[in-house]
DNA sequence: CGCCAGGCTTCTA
DNA sequence: TAGAAGCATGGC
């Protein structure tokens, strides 16, 4: 790999170990727009980023290199290496098949607390109306970063009312976020300090907020502290446990089953239809 | 219009 | 301790 500064930003050159479409929008993360096959933007701490795939190479268009070495090389986990991993899922059919269909769909680096917030606005919701609501909540409470908005702080948010943020849209969810805001700001839920703890520790301490049950807990754990021995169970990946794999996960996701839960997430959203069968 | 959505909290038996 | 109800909203 190498980077390539040009006058319209940065070329990265023979990384081709992703499928940048589908890592952006598998559900993982909820702010980034496909502007055209190839062309995405978004933001990210608070840099906005335009980025396109162009054959093996990445374009970020007006980023640094710093910018690249010190944000988006971490965000998009660029050192790991992908492909030994995935060859070990392929052991597993269900799994082989989906590589082999969808590529390299790697689990971004985020900021824990816009996953955690993320994923408290997911519960019992669809992933387009996520979208629209934390849309909403940038807009409002965020800052001007490019032509778009930063993710609000939750220092910002633990001095919101139920009536300031009605405007999203969020529903039932709301005074759940202002209870993260107000936990994070007031240290009883400390980021610095989940990182290091074992999973059940760090799990159990993003549960002592209200609308943070297991799931919620470590979807926070795999895209928000990158562990990916996690694997989150929601309703789709419940069917997919109860239809293909009744007997129990294949051994050969251990370590990994955060990256093997994308694969079968996917695969169960796309290939599968929620009512009859016929 | 009705079904469903990357669940969680609270109530009930 | 397990299971159901209620929750707020809107995409499809």
């Amino acid at each position: 790999m190498e980077i390539i500064k040009t006058d319209f930003g940065l070329r990265i050159t023979d990384f081709d170990d992703i499928n940048l479409a589908l890592t952006l929008d598998c559900g993982q993360c909820f702010r980034w727009r496909q502007l055209t096959e190839n062309a995405f933007s978004g933001v990210v701490q608070k840099k906005e980023a335009r980025i396109i795939k162009d054959n093996g190479e990445l374009l970020f268009l007006g980023s640094a290199k710093d910018e690249f070495l010190s944000l988006w090389y971490d965000y998009f986990d660029i050192k790991r290496d992908y492909g030994v991993i995935l060859q070990n899922l392929k052991e597993d059919p269900l799994l082989s098949q989906a590589i082999d269909n969808y590529g390299t769909i790697r689990i971004l680096r985020q900021e824990p607390w816009e996953t955690l917030c993320s994923f408290i606005f997911s519960s019992c919701n669809n992933i387009a109306r996520i979208k629209g609501i934390i849309e909403r909540f940038c807009t409002a409470f965020g800052e001007g970063v490019g032509n778009s908005y930063s993710f609000p702080s939750p220092e910002v948010v633990a001095k919101l009312t139920v009536n300031d943020l009605e405007c999203i849209r969020a529903g039932y969810r709301i005074p759940y976020i202002i209870d993260a805001a107000q936990k994070v700001v007031d240290g009883e839920v400390d980021f610095e300090c989940i990182k290091e703890l074992p999973i059940e520790k760090a799990r159990e301490s993003l549960m002592k907020i209200c609308g943070v049950g297991k799931k919620v807990a470590d979807c926070v754990l795999l895209f928000g502290f990158n562990k990916l021995d996690v694997f989150p169970v929601d309703r789709h990946i419940e069917r997919i446990c109860k239809t293909m794999y009744p007997t129990g996960l294949p051994e050969c996701i251990k370590g990994y089953e955060g990256i093997a839960q994308q694969y079968m997430f996917h695969w169960q959203r796309t290939t599968t239809k929620p009512k009859k069968e016929a």
